[in-house]
DNA sequence: CACATATCAGCCAAACTGATATCG
DNA sequence: CCGATATCAGTTAGGCTGATATGT
């Protein structure tokens, strides 16, 4: 019918979007099989990585919205999976930590996330797959930091721009 | 803190998933700005490259739900970018055509899309966007189509694959 | 009758915004 | 008073399901 045929098949946008859509379906069921959601994934592997934080500290690393943190960290807590508790230092926050169970959690969820991106990437070699983690990792490291180009920097970086 | 580590920042699922939304929110503000959405797009760019269609083959090639194409085909009605007309063959269908407006507003969001395009890939060089669009094309096509493996068979998919 | 088609009504998770009380 | 923090309430778009009326 026309010149611009094939434009919206191979449109990249397009193809990150059903991409992503498909991962994210595989990802969320098999978690849901669990009664996990990918945001407890997020929290318990960013505590277990850098160790307890402040809600706001979680919500920078985890991108994870402030307010929806709210319920993630009463659903983990209501599976002792997390502890909240007033800092005392600055009692505004609160000081977030991971639990024992959470860690088994963790590792329970490492396995089956590992079993799900096996199965996102089947269709691709090893070296396909190191490839397309590059190329991912360069456009979210990019898109965090659209300053300076591949020089590897990581500022704090912002997650809502201006309120009032 | 933990041998874990890291897991998180280069779990591919969320790279995926990361990368996506960034691209999905950029498109979407761009075609807002003219007053569109993707699934315009999806819907034009199909109709040019295909020729007039029921709305049930629509759904099928843009994999927008039956029930939400009504929408979308309202919409572009409305602004004369397609017409839609009973088939005289089957009175069950719609035989829905691009108009010149409607090829018109195409060429504007092919346009559109490509600079989005051109800034979500922006961090990335000629050979890295090729192997990427390459990589992501891979995933999709066996998705919708994970054939050439095991009796690994699942539901009849989406709603019909080859109509017609 | 079984099936396909278009349409409508509604669900739900998830991203996002705004307001508020508390504390530094 | 200003800014940060945690929490609550609410909006919205979008993916998805189910029911229905009509036609083959």
């Amino acid at each position: 019918m026309s010149e611009g045929a094939e434009r919206l098949r191979t449109l990249r946008t397009r193809l990150l979007s059903l991409a992503a859509m498909h991962s994210d379906r595989l990802v969320n069921d098999e978690l849901a099989r669990v009664d996990a959601r990918k945001w407890h994934y997020a929290v318990l592997a960013t505590l277990d990585e850098f160790g307890a934080a402040s809600q706001a500290q979680l919500s920078d690393r985890t991108r994870i919205y402030r307010s929806d943190l709210v319920a993630v960290l009463n659903e983990l807590a209501e599976r002792e999976q997390v502890e909240r508790a007033p800092d005392p230092a600055d009692k505004r926050r609160n000081l977030v930590r991971i639990t024992t169970a959470g860690r088994r959690t963790l590792r329970k969820l490492d396995k089956l996330l590992a079993a799900v991106e096996d199965e996102v990437l089947a269709p691709l070699d090893p070296t396909q797959r190191a490839d397309l983690t590059s190329l991912l990792t360069t456009l979210v490291d990019h898109h965090s930091n659209p300053k300076s180009h591949d020089s590897g920097q990581q500022e704090p970086q912002r997650q809502r721009p201006g309120s009032t």
